[in-house]
DNA sequence: AATGAATGAGTTTTCATTCAT
DNA sequence: CATGAATGAAAACTCATTCAT
């Protein structure tokens, strides 16, 4: 409306790209604010006109870096519906694993806030729900399988945690040595393995 | 007779394990010298006298971490080779999730020391090779299972990584949320997912 | 208009003079960054924005000490140059008194100086440089003495040098003593014992 | 007497010796008690048995470093004084050569010691009698010559200051700079200056 | 006499944060 | 809005000194 569209929504986000990039280099504490400052072009002392402190760039940060990927996969996930389960996980596989080439760099910070989730009850708190809204999304997908007759009738929760841990897991496995596995590969093999573990086979001649 | 034994060795062991509780509580940054001289019930001074740095007592610290569980799995998993790997790998799954019950409070460390690996070419190296002795380790496991004819013919690697990463994956989801899963019921459910998707099933009559 | 002026080197130069006063009384070791920063009017912090560290102070000190003595008295030899050299070796020495007298209180920095320069390249290469050019600047004077017809045919440069120790050792031996010897005094007779050394005299036969 | 002689006494040199060596390589202020005690092959607990502090023995090293130069002079001065003044004048300066040439590597000890005497009373008063004792010392001689008909009736207090001088300050020159300057030739120079200064010359009417 | 482990006060340096311009 | 000079609290590390053995 204003001709001026607040500018600071727009401050607010590069401070964040900034941060991002700077914290995934150098990790939290070795970051200075004039690190950040530099990156996103300002002063150090702009920075505290958009946030409060260093603690709450980290704590924007902790919702914009966990939520990006969260909303990308919602919306993949509650989009096609159609298909069967199995290729729509598949799929789904797929699109972790793009996800993870883009996202390797800053995986650093991730675990840097699952370091802090000891001992910070709100950023405990926060990954809590998240991961919980993962396990929701997946636990639906398997959940469907089931009820279309795709996949035998087990605890479709377990087997969300078990979807979510593969992932989790595969990206640190990835993360600290890159060479040794293919993410992208790896990935469907892991979970052609569960599928194999979940689907229903009628007198079992599948591979 | 003996003039004073040397105490040495046994200092810098209290020192690590000091250095342990207090990085889990406090985070390495967090944690001063001082906390640790506190902990340890040495003076501040007489910790330098064992470490040349904060950074040599990470360092010292990463070895100590990791591979204490490693060798103790090793170990589980050289000794019983007679049974059916299906009972081996349940066996060692509920050795991993008593692991995971003594270790959950330490679990920060472990985090700082993945998000230090994507700085640090040193701690990234001592980790994949930790992660790639645990692969083995599996790879060797599953790959018997194979031979025996308990397990499909399947790329006894990837089903490595696929375990490993369920027991990494797990425990991220344990640590962030230990109310909403157990983990060694957790652990089994996946397990048992997995080793459906690995078992041959002669006609298939569920398990 | 003038949007805040750069008062950088107007800050290293009140940091040097504050440094020079410190130092002077309490010595480099002694005196610690809290002495010069209240000395100067600023915080501690303040001077790591223009100093990276002591050392970089004590290191711009050097020359700022050394060279600063040197240019006026280059800039008093090179001025008048009409009458006898007798004249002007005695007005230069009343000069060096003059100057002698100012920086009594500052010699222990000199000292201190000369003690680094046995373990510190920099510090002597630096030393060398400003000895040698007392040396060249008292050199040329008195072979214009000799030039002249003024002073016998002796070695100039051994000259300039008896005259360079004899303001050093002076120097030394006042500031231990001060009581014992006016400067000013004793420069002159010293002076005179060694023009008495140098001129030729009408009737003397002697080398 | 006792079988077993005090070693304390010897200790004490011993530890003296050692730090001189220590001292005059790194400072007073950058030796650590260690390096002395390794230098002299005790422990460090060791020197507190026969030192006091870490300042008694620069303390001590005060004295010890010192009056032997002059101890070896005043010796030399009151030995032969049959010849005439000037041969004797040479020959003194041709020792101090001599003791330069072995003291060069611990003048930096001589000037933290110059330095200190600007804020240290004991250490200033016992710079003070030191430089005293040798003007007494030079004047005696100076004196001597005057007595004897070989120099003009100069003040041979204010001469034997300028020969401390030329000494002291040759020696600072040389230190600095070693390769410009032989001391030996240089102070034999400066020498002959002075003496042509003092010396009656027959025909010579000056004053 | 001698050792060397232990102490802890003391100092440099860093950097998040503030604020006058 | 933006700047960047200034602040000062905080922490790693050093080392003279002590003391139990």
């Amino acid at each position: 409306m204003s001709p001026r569209p607040d500018v600071s929504e727009e401050r607010r986000s590069q401070i964040l790209e900034a941060a991002v990039k700077t914290f995934a280099r150098l990790g939290f504490q070795q970051t200075r604010m004039d690190d950040i400052a530099q990156e996103v072009g300002l002063s150090k002392g702009a920075l505290y006109l958009y946030y409060k402190s260093k603690d709450a760039i980290i704590g924007s940060l902790l919702k914009y870096f966990f939520s990006q990927e969260y909303n990308y996969l919602r919306a993949f996930v509650e989009t096609d519906q159609q298909g069967r389960v199995r290729e729509q996980l598949l799929l789904l596989t797929r699109h972790v694993a793009t996800a993870m080439a883009r996202m390797t760099r800053f995986m650093p910070i991730a675990f840097e806030f699952y370091a802090i989730a000891g001992r910070d009850k709100e950023v405990r708190q926060f990954l809590k729900e998240n991961f919980r809204d993962y396990r929701v999304l997946f636990s639906r997908l398997i959940q469907r399988g089931i009820d279309r007759g795709e996949f035998r009738a087990v605890d479709a929760g377990a087997a969300a945690v078990t979807l979510a841990a593969q992932y989790e897991g595969l990206a640190l496995l990835f993360f600290v040595d890159p060479q040794a596995l293919q993410y992208a590969e790896q990935a469907e093999a892991s979970l052609r393995l569960l599928l194999e573990g979940l689907e229903l086979r009628p007198s079992s001649t599948k591979s």
